[in-house]
DNA sequence: CGCGATTTTGACGGCACTCAAGCGCCGTGG
DNA sequence: CCACGGCGCTTGAGTGCCGTCAAAATCGCG
């Protein structure tokens, strides 16, 4: 463990606005939020960009550079952030020494997958009500999971990049959220979000199957 | 290198329409694609399914299972298949002692997180038409890279299952295979296909941006 | 306080979905 | 060998969801 905290003890501070890392630089560490809340995008070669992630405390970005040795998306905090960073070749290397950590490691690698093929399943099945629905439980849910209320949060990212993270469009989810204001499911003040009925923001999903 | 061999030494057949295994019950194992074709797809409470991947020789299927220690999705042999067991702690193991192995297997599970990071940028910003223009240049360099034609080869999956894996309905893959075929784009008989044009089905991809 | 960025709202149109009918291929059984 | 049935595929007609374009409102930052 000693030699775990050794590993992560360097940190990094990211600025509202600024890069992590960009896609095409070659990686040398990855990185723990510690605080603060990022996305994650990939660019397709004409321009288009998809946000592929989210990122807040506790979890680790950068996963996807180890295939090519270099990170294939733009990683952006969208507030103040502080990283650990994790130099990843003596992470390989601890990971043979110290079973638990390579679980670990490999667990977390697994739940990125997973956590994927879920947007994906939501990308490809899902009516945009029930995107919209499907992502706010969720950061609900993560919220409430690092100790901050579940009900009322504040959104750090652009209806454009929460449209461009759920295959929609700005005006279709700034559309949606006034819907569910006017339904009394939640109540919007620009970026501040309260949830007012989870139980039935939860049953949207599964309602209109789109196929 | 013998270590290795030994442990992936297991064969399983799997028979057309057959599970390799299904969402929920525990990992045992990773598999290898010896030979053959299968599909998975995760599958949301309400029943739909999301088609996530279709495998071919040489890929690995089973690394979601990882996160814990369960099957999140169902995957299931589209033609008689051939699959190399993979007991996957003996894996952990072994990758402890083979650095090179610990190298590849990382790698493998960066390659999928990777993956669906394109298969998102398809779902969240591709029109039908650059879709399956996508799918089907990437299918033949798949076949290509393994010996195959890249021009012709035999589509082992329904369109129903191809529209399931890129967010479309079975009718408009139909009919997006159709008016390529007019097009002189490729030459649709069923289920074989033969790529007429690779160079103008490349350029559609990022032409009629969605958003 | 003023400007740009972000968000909201409206009007309109089109792409892809839905529903429906018909066709063709293939495996099965007589 | 052929008739049959079922599944998969194609094609058409109509519709609706959501994207596009546009303008106004609001926010937040310097």
């Amino acid at each position: 463990m000693e030699r775990v905290d050794h590993l992560v003890k360097v940190r990094r501070r990211v600025k509202r606005g600024e890069y992590l890392y960009r896609a095409g630089t070659p990686l040398d560490s990855l990185f723990a939020v510690r605080s603060g809340f990022l996305k994650s995008c990939v660019v397709h070669e004409d321009g288009r960009e998809q946000v592929t992630a989210f990122h807040m405390m506790g979890e680790v970005v950068g996963l996807d550079a180890i295939s090519q040795e270099k990170h294939t998306c733009d990683t952006v905090a969208l507030e103040d952030s502080e990283m650990c960073e994790i130099p990843f070749g003596r992470l390989e290397e601890l990971t043979r020494d110290i079973p638990s950590l390579q679980r670990h490691f490999h667990r977390m690698m697994s739940r990125e997958i997973v956590r994927d093929h879920g947007v994906m399943l939501l990308l490809g099945s899902m009516r945009a009500e029930e995107r919209i629905a499907t992502f706010l439980t969720g950061l609900s849910q993560r919220f409430a999971s690092r100790g901050y209320s579940a009900q009322e949060f504040h959104l750090r990212m652009t209806r454009e990049e929460i449209g461009s993270y759920l295959g929609l469009t700005l005006e279709t989810v700034s559309r949606v959220f006034s819907r569910f204001q006017e339904e009394g499911y939640i109540e919007v003040h620009n970026r501040h979000i309260r949830i007012l009925d989870v139980a039935r923001l939860r049953s949207l999903v599964g309602q209109q199957p789109r196929e």
